[in-house]
RNA sequence: GUGAGCGUAGCCGAGUGGUCUAAGGCGUCAGGUUGUGGCCCUGAAGAACGAGGGUUCGAAUCCCUCCGCUCACCCCA
């Protein structure tokens, strides 16, 4: 038998009820801020992904679907979102746009990991970025956005977090410093630490051992270290978040896993336990553009992890709409009758009813039995009286009320009812 | 890549060496008289117990290997 590969997963009919939930919210969202859908292929070059991701982290060193084509082509699945929506943003020559960009995605991302609540080879993310534009103003635009996002959603118990990672400038200088000040704490650190010191000190701050906690919490703070550009960038952020009234903290230990970030960096986490918790997160990223051949353009966006949400709309048992009512349930009594009831099916759907033919050979009572399971509130019958006066009975399966109508009452009571 | 737990019919799940050629529930299918559902009743189909090897007179039950699933770490959405 074959199975899903690992970390994948079937979205079955009855989770879709979720997923249609979270899109609309998500479409509805962009509409109202003004953000249009940018669908991009599901691979791309190589190079996209490791020049704008970074060489040296996880997901291009041990994460990344990597293929060559029958041509030989270097490519990869997409392992996120940003650095494809800025490929097109060049590829189409959108920075002759108006400034800035506003585009959103819904996709598919492919990562090699091992599996486990809420993480999977294939998931998928909704994302949003502005481009082309500096202002903080925007940066307040995109963390409201997202923070919007879960409330839409009617998800609670959130946490924003918000901090500035400062720019190329400005940066070096602190991971200086960050680096002078562990290399003294270095023997009580954990194994991962020590070797996070060496790789990438950044993730020092983020690591979840208690041991590691102390030595964290008294590093120095990178918002200390900004340039004038960065600091007055993030007092201004600040101060816009203040005044759309967001429940944001600044987190000094918040850093983001992929390279291309600058100044703003921000993350929204569930109340819960610690493991694999953001339910999405995002930044600035003001050299991605030039980076990937562009000019320099300013850019900062935002993206969720769809499998999350449905995650946490379950733990916090929101209620979902149901998706539509079961189609009508066309029954026929014997051969005649069955070509009528096909023929009816048919008509009914020409006339924008849901209808759904008893196929086989089964009893009357077998369908009714099959469209009680199916929930339908309706059952057209056919049988030889039917045939004969070329009428139909129609069954309410709710009430169990059942009248003889011609075709066209039928339509016209059914066309009436399944408007409701 | 590392660590822990688990693996019995479509699903849940009993059974931990010998009436197990494996219970029960849900679901599926058929029937409960002649054209009628949901409740109820009856019956049927469906697993040699993840795979392979070993121990034993005898294994779903013990051991080994592999595979898979789950959770956690790393890292991330």
């Amino acid at each position: 038998m074959y199975k899903a590969p690992r970390g994948t997963a079937d979205i079955l009919p009855e989770e879709q009820g979720y997923w249609r939930y979270v899109e609309d919210r998500a479409i509805a969202l962009c509409l109202l801020y003004g953000y249009q859908r940018l669908d991009t292929p599901a691979f791309e070059d190589v190079q996209l992904f490791t020049r704008s991701i970074g060489e040296g982290t996880d997901i291009v060193t041990k994460e990344m679907y990597t293929f060559e084509d029958r041509s030989g082509n270097l490519l990869a699945l997409r392992p996120e979102g940003t650095a494809p929506v800025c490929r097109a943003y060049l590829e189409h020559g959108m920075d002759n746009l108006p400034q800035p960009v506003k585009l959103y995605y819904l996709a598919a991302i492919f990562r090699y990991e091992r599996p486990q609540a809420g993480r999977y080879r294939q998931h998928y993310q909704f994302g949003f970025e502005a481009i082309g534009d500096a202002d903080p103003a925007l940066d307040a635009e995109i963390v409201e956005m997202a923070w919007r996002f879960f409330e839409l959603l009617g998800l609670g118990r959130l946490y924003l977090y918000l901090n500035s990672i400062g720019c190329k400038s400005c940066r070096p200088e602190y991971l200086e410093s960050l680096k002078r000040y562990y290399s003294a704490h270095l023997s009580g650190l954990c194994s991962d630490c020590k070797a996070r010191f060496e790789k990438n000190p950044l993730r020092l701050l983020d690591c979840k051992k208690t041991a590691c906690y102390d030595v964290a919490e008294a590093a120095p703070k990178s918002t200390d270290y900004l340039c004038r550009d960065c600091k007055s960038h993030f007092e201004t952020v600040v101060e816009y978040l203040k005044a759309l009234k967001l429940p944001f903290d600044i987190n000094h230990r918040l850093v983001r896993g992929l390279d291309y970030y600058t100044k703003t960096v921000f993350e929204i986490q569930p109340l819960g336990d610690g493991a694999q918790s953001a339910l999405g997160g995002g930044g600035r990223y003001d050299d991605l553009i030039e980076e990937l051949g562009g000019k320099p353009v300013p850019a900062i966006g935002f993206a969720a992890g769809m499998e999350r949400v449905v995650l946490n709309l379950k733990e916090q048992k929101i209620a979902v709409p149901a998706l539509p009512a079961p189609p009508v349930f066309v029954a026929h009594l014997g051969n005649e009758a069955k070509l009528e009831a096909v023929k009816l099916t048919s008509i009914l759907r020409k006339d924008d009813i849901a209808a759904i033919t008893a196929t086989g050979d089964r009893s009357l009572k077998g369908q009714l039995r099959q469209a009680n399971s199916l929930g339908s509130n309706y059952v057209a019958i056919i049988g030889d009286d039917e045939v004969k006066s070329g009428a139909v009975t129609l069954r309410n399966m709710m009430t169990g009320e059942q009248k003889t109508v011609s075709r066209v009452e039928l339509i016209k009571l059914l066309t009436r009812v399944t408007q409701e």
